[in-house]
DNA sequence: CGGAGCCTTGATGTTCTTCAAGCGGAGTGG
DNA sequence: CCACTCCGCTTGAAGAACATCAAGGCTCCG
């Protein structure tokens, strides 16, 4: 393991580990299924094929705090316990192959390529995680939503293995509900709707249907967000500042 | 490596890895003095031999979220890429012994249960990340106090190796200023004041001078974090909610 | 065509922030 | 040893941001 190569932002290598899942039997989720029930026993592992699924934790009193989207080719499952500790359901119908745990177990013990990358992948989910917290703690209500529209764009962006400036970029489709996306950025439903509102009216972004915007001025967007681009560690202050 | 063992609460085995400050050389930090300036090259590692440090991340505009309180035996310097993405100060004076990057590798590449340990405090640190993300996005100002108390007593019954009925939790040190727990909380300095004024009139907790508080009524405090204890996965709701 | 569910918008309420003043403890100099 | 000062903490009053409550609109689908 080399710790001092650039491995969080650089997806060269990809996330190879996730070969074991190449002849995996496939399963099919319709929208709104749950895959995993936080507090079961963690002994499957999963990989997205197609479609959309949402990670989140509830609490005693019921509050939803939703965690991470997920998306085509991300892994599904990382857990340090022999429990989830979340909730993973499907946003959109899915498709998702799926593997018992130790597979991945035994990929990783006698490959130490494949343990470079797992652990490189970990740190990814840190990394993003680290950024919500930075938007919940720190950001205004329209500066979240500007953060999450390019977090969106930045996914579809590898998903789809667009460059930069691919004018489908323009569009960023939002599978998820409004309720989905309050429950992401701390925020209620009708607060983030006031949001778009203003995005919209101060001419950031077109919104045709509520599924989907356009991006119209990504410059003052990414000003709004405090953030250049997802990929690159200029979204933090630097030291010469 | 064995994921499907409980290792994310279980500190048994600790950290073993960090036998390789066994022999290292120790640097003193005055209070306020900066270990780790964002952006500068990620190639020395350390350990806490005393003292309190505080990890943060400062956004363009200058506001400044604080990710985590570091604590004696706590193992800093983790980073994916080449460049640290966060700022690390000492809270009070603080001992700390440092390493090359190198030599981390090195055993851990030789060593399986000693990267296996290392996977182990990534976890445990994206875990903490994680709840501090359903703090930040579903608590209230006084729930966040409440929690971040909890979360110090623990912090201090392990590093004190103290068990959970012990007198000496009843009192809890607060090393750090109020604006740094604002940072840490997503709240202004003055909110902070207000909440702890309102955990005291309400009886739960006790205050004799700004830097320490008494916990007067843990089970309510407990109650109103809505966590039974940091050790324990049962501060999730179960499935069978 | 009609219903259900989600989204948007408006009016009002609550929480947290902002601005401002005073308090109190630690360190300093008389 | 006591006043003085500094800095962080607390408290109050006013304001802003977000939440809540409520109504109406849109879209999908039967």
């Amino acid at each position: 393991m080399k710790l001092n190569q650039p491995m969080l932002f650089d997806n060269a290598t990809g996330d190879m580990f996730l070969d074991i899942f190449d002849s995996t039997p496939v399963r099919e989720l319709e929208a709104g299924e749950v895959l995993i029930h936080a507090g079961s026993s963690a002994d499957q592992i999963f990989n997205i094929v197609d479609g959309t699924l949402m990670v989140s934790r509830i609490g005693i009193d019921g509050r939803r705090q939703v965690l991470s989207f997920l998306f085509r080719n991300n892994f599904v499952g990382l857990s340090a316990t022999d429990q989830y500790f979340f909730s993973v359901e499907a946003v959109t119908s899915a498709k998702i192959t799926y593997c018992n745990r130790h597979v991945l177990e035994a990929r990783l013990a006698k490959d130490p390529a494949a343990d470079r990358a797992f652990l490189n992948m970990v740190f990814r989910v840190l990394e993003n995680s680290l950024d919500l917290v930075y938007s919940l703690g720190q950001r205004t209500a329209v500066e979240r939503l500007a953060v999450f529209l390019l977090y969106l764009r930045n996914r579809h962006m590898y998903s789809a293995g667009l460059s930069e400036t691919s004018p489908k970029l323009a569009s960023i489709s939002l599978p998820m509900t409004r309720q989905d996306i309050a429950d992401f950025l701390g925020l209620k439903k009708e607060t983030v709707s006031r949001s778009f509102t203003r995005l919209e009216r101060n001419g950031l972004i077109d919104r045709k249907h509520s599924t989907s915007v356009e991006v119209t001025d990504l410059a003052r967007l990414r000003q709004l967000a405090g953030i250049q681009d997802f990929a690159s560690p200029l979204r933090v202050a630097s030291r010469s500042k």
